[in-house]
DNA sequence: TTGAAAGCGCTAACAG
DNA sequence: CTGTTAGCGCTTTCAA
C-alpha cells in the first residue's frame, strides 16, 4: 500500500540506523556531513531513507540539540494583518526579511495581539531571537521577550540595558522640521500624533499623557515640538495635540478636522507619520482650504505615497532600519557589547509647507 | 552580580525541580497546568524561578515533547521581501496571518530562493504545516515540503494528492473576460503574461513554453484563452503572448510595448494579473493612445490600484484564499479527506475595455 | 570511517 | 496534589 507523504511520523533516524545495520551516527552524518562516510553507504542511507519514507532529520529535535532553530521572532505592536497594510511597518519587514534570507534563516512572526495579555506565543517561539518593532515600553511581550534567553534587538523603542537598538534620531529630525516651521513665520500650530498608549483615546492628548507616552517614538517627537515650540515662546499647553489610535488616513482627516475645528486659528500641523499627513491634506481638500497656502501639513516617515503627494516631510530609511535590525540580530560576531545603530534622515522640503498667510490675509484676502 | 536579561540557558525544568526540591512534573504543571498544583506551591515556583532566571519552559524541546510548534511556514515563490511588495502577494499574507492569529499560531516565512536549489530552509523549519503559495511544479521547496510528515494546503497551484488545496476557477474566470472581449467585437488581441517558468525569459513565449508552463495559475489562464479565441475562430498561433519574469508595472508596460510593436492592429491587450494591465495603461498613455476608444486593457485580480484606476478585470478574493488556507491547515477536526475550497470571482467591467475602433476608424478616422 | 554513550529540556501517563 | 518513569528524535564527543 502506497504511503501517503502526508502520513504520520514514518520512521526516525533511528529506525532507520535499526533497518541499515549501522549507527545513528551513521545516519546522521549522511544528512549532516556527506564527506564523513563513503559515497556508496551514503547513497544506501538516503535510498533506504526514501523507501521507509524518513522525512530526513526532525527539524524540531535538530534545534533542541544544536539549540538553534534557524528562525528569527518579529515582535510587532500591533495585530499581524496590520503589518501588511501599514506602508511603514511594511518597509521594515522588507528589510528584516532582506538580512534573514541572506542568513538563510526564517522570520517568524509572532502573534501579539495587542488586546490580549497572553504571551504564550512569545513563549512558544522556536527562535533564535527577537527583532522588536515599535511596541509600547510596557507591553507584556515585550517583556516576555526580553525573558527569554535569546539576544533581541529593539527598534524604535527606548534602549533597553544589554539589547542592541537600532533607530533614528527623532528628536533631532523633529526638531529640525519644528524649526523650518519657525522659521516660515508659522506660531499658532496643531499637532497630529498617533497612539501614545495601549490604552485607547481618540482625541486631545493631555500634557499629562503626552508625558506618560509609553510609545517611546511618539513621546520623543512630541517631546521635541514641545521644547522648540516653547522655546519660540509658545505656550505648548494651548497647542491642540490630537491623537488617534488607529494609524489610518481616515484618523488622520479626522484628527486634522478636529485640529481645524477646535482653533480655526492654526496656519500649520505638524502630523508625526505621512499616514496621519496624507489624512489631513484630505480633509483640508474637502474643506476647500489650500495647501500650503492657508494651511501647512507635515509629515514624518517617507513613504512612497508621501513622496507622489509632494508631502513636506521628514524621511527615514525605514527597510534600512530592518535590515539593521536583522543584521544586528544575525551577526554572531560581533555579540557581546551593546550595540546601538542610528540611520540619518533628512528633511524633504516638498509642496504643502510654506509661509502662513497673516490674519487679515487670511480673513479679508481676496 | 546582576544576571543579565540576555544570559545564555540560566537554569532548566530539572535545575528549578531540584532547588525547590519537588519533581520536574511539579514545576511542568506550574507552568502548564495551573489547576494541577496549589495556589501556594504555585507561587513559590515561579518566585524562585524568577530568583534563578529561569525563563519558562524551553519552547523548542517542548515542541518536541509535544509534537506541536505553534507555527505554520509559508512558502512562496520569490524572493521573501518580494512578498512585501506585491499587493496580491500581501494581501494573501494578510488573510493568512488573520488566520493564523485567530489559532494563536506564529507564521513562518520561510526562504526559498528561487534562484537557489537550497531547500535547507524547508528541512528546517519547526512548524505544523505549510502554505504553499504559487510556486512553479517543479520548485524542488515545494517537494522538499511535501516531503515533511506535517500536513500542507497548496494555493494557486494544481492538486496534489493528499494535500489541500485553495484557489480560483480560473479557467472560467478568463474564459468569461475573453468572451466578453469576443462580445464587444475584438478579433485582434494580444496577450501579457507572467512567468510561465522556472528559467527567466522576457518576450514572446511559444506555443510549446505556454504548453510546459510550470505555473499552474498562468497556465490555467493561458490555455483558457487558447480554447476560448480558438473556438472564435482565431488562430491562437498567431497572437502575441508576451512573457516578463519580474512581475511589476514597469514589466507590464514593456509587454505592452512588445505587444504594440509586433503587431499593431491588436485592439485589445489581456493582461493575467493587475499589475501588467496597469503597466500596460501607462504605456498606452506614453503613446497616446486612447484607453479604451484606441485599445482595450484588461487586468486579473482586482487589486485596489487597478479599483482605482477603473481597470476592466476580475476580481477575486485573494485575501480570503490565504484565509482559507490557513483555516484549512489549523482546523485539525476536518482534516482527513482532502479538501479542496473554491472561491467565487467576478468580472468587473471598469472603463478599459469597450468595442474595438473599426480599421477604417483607426487609420483614417477623425 | 563507524559506533557507543550521553544527553538537549521537556511533558505525559500512571500511581500514589 | 505530587512523584516516578519513559521517552520525543536528534547530534556529538570520544574511542575503536
Amino acid at each position: 500500500m502506497a504511503r501517503s507523504t502526508n502520513a504520520r511520523r514514518p520512521a526516525t533516524l533511528a529506525s532507520l540506523a535499526a533497518e541499515l545495520g549501522v549507527s545513528r551516527t551513521t545516519v546522521s552524518n549522511a544528512y549532516n556531513r556527506p564527506d564523513q562516510l563513503s559515497p556508496e553507504l551514503r547513497k544506501r542511507v538516503l535510498d533506504t531513507a526514501r523507501r521507509l519514507g524518513y522525512p530526513g532529520p526532525d527539524p524540531v529535535a535538530r534545534s533542541l540539540r544544536t539549540r538553534r532553530a534557524g528562525a528569527v521572532g518579529l515582535l510587532l505592536t500591533e495585530n499581524l494583518s496590520y503589518a501588511f497594510r501599514d506602508p511603514g511597518a511594511l518597509s521594515f519587514l522588507e528589510g528584516l526579511a532582506l538580512a534573514c534570507e541572506d542568513a538563510g534563516h526564517g522570520l517568524l512572526l509572532v502573534p501579539a495581539n495587542p488586546e490580549r495579555e497572553d504571551v504564550a506565543s512569545v513563549h512558544s517561539a522556536g527562535v533564535d531571537g527577537f527583532v522588536v518593532y515599535s511596541v509600547p515600553e510596557d507591553d507584556p511581550h515585550l517583556a516576555a521577550v526580553l525573558e527569554r534567553p535569546v539576544p533581541s534587538v529593539v527598534c524604535d523603542q527606548p534602549s533597553i540595558p544589554d539589547v542592541d537598538r537600532v533607530g533614528v534620531d527623532d528628536r533631532a529630525a523633529i526638531t529640525a522640521m519644528a524649526k523650518h516651521l519657525l522659521d516660515l513665520g508659522h506660531r499658532r500650530v496643531g499637532i497630529s500624533c498617533m497612539r501614545l498608549a495601549r490604552a485607547r483615546n481618540d482625541g486631545p492628548a493631555s500634557l499629562q499623557r503626552q508625558a506618560n507616552a509609553s510609545f517611546h517614538v511618539q513621546k520623543a517627537r512630541l517631546t521635541a515640538l514641545a521644547e522648540v515650540f516653547s522655546d519660540a515662546g509658545i505656550d505648548w499647553s494651548t497647542v491642540p495635540v490630537v491623537e488617534r489610535f488607529d494609524h489610518s488616513q481616515e484618523s488622520g482627516a479626522s484628527a486634522a478636522a478636529q485640529i481645524l475645528d477646535t482653533d480655526p486659528e492654526v496656519t500649520a500641523i505638524v502630523c508625526t507619520s505621512d499616514i496621519l499627513a496624507l489624512g489631513a491634506l484630505d480633509e483640508a481638500e474637502r474643506r476647500g482650504v489650500k495647501v500650503p497656502d492657508d494651511l501647512t501639513i507635515t509629515g514624518f516617515d517617507g513613504i512612497p505615497d508621501a513622496e507622489r503627494a509632494g508631502l513636506t516631510t521628514i524621511r527615514q530609511p525605514i527597510l534600512e532600519k530592518g535590515r539593521a535590525a536583522g543584521r544586528l540580530l544575525l551577526d554572531t560576531a560581533e555579540r557581546g557589547r551593546p550595540r546601538e545603530i542610528r540611520l540619518e534622515t533628512q528633511l524633504i522640503e516638498g509642496t504643502t509647507a510654506g509661509p502662513p498667510r497673516s490674519s487679515e490675509e487670511r480673513w479679508f484676502g481676496p
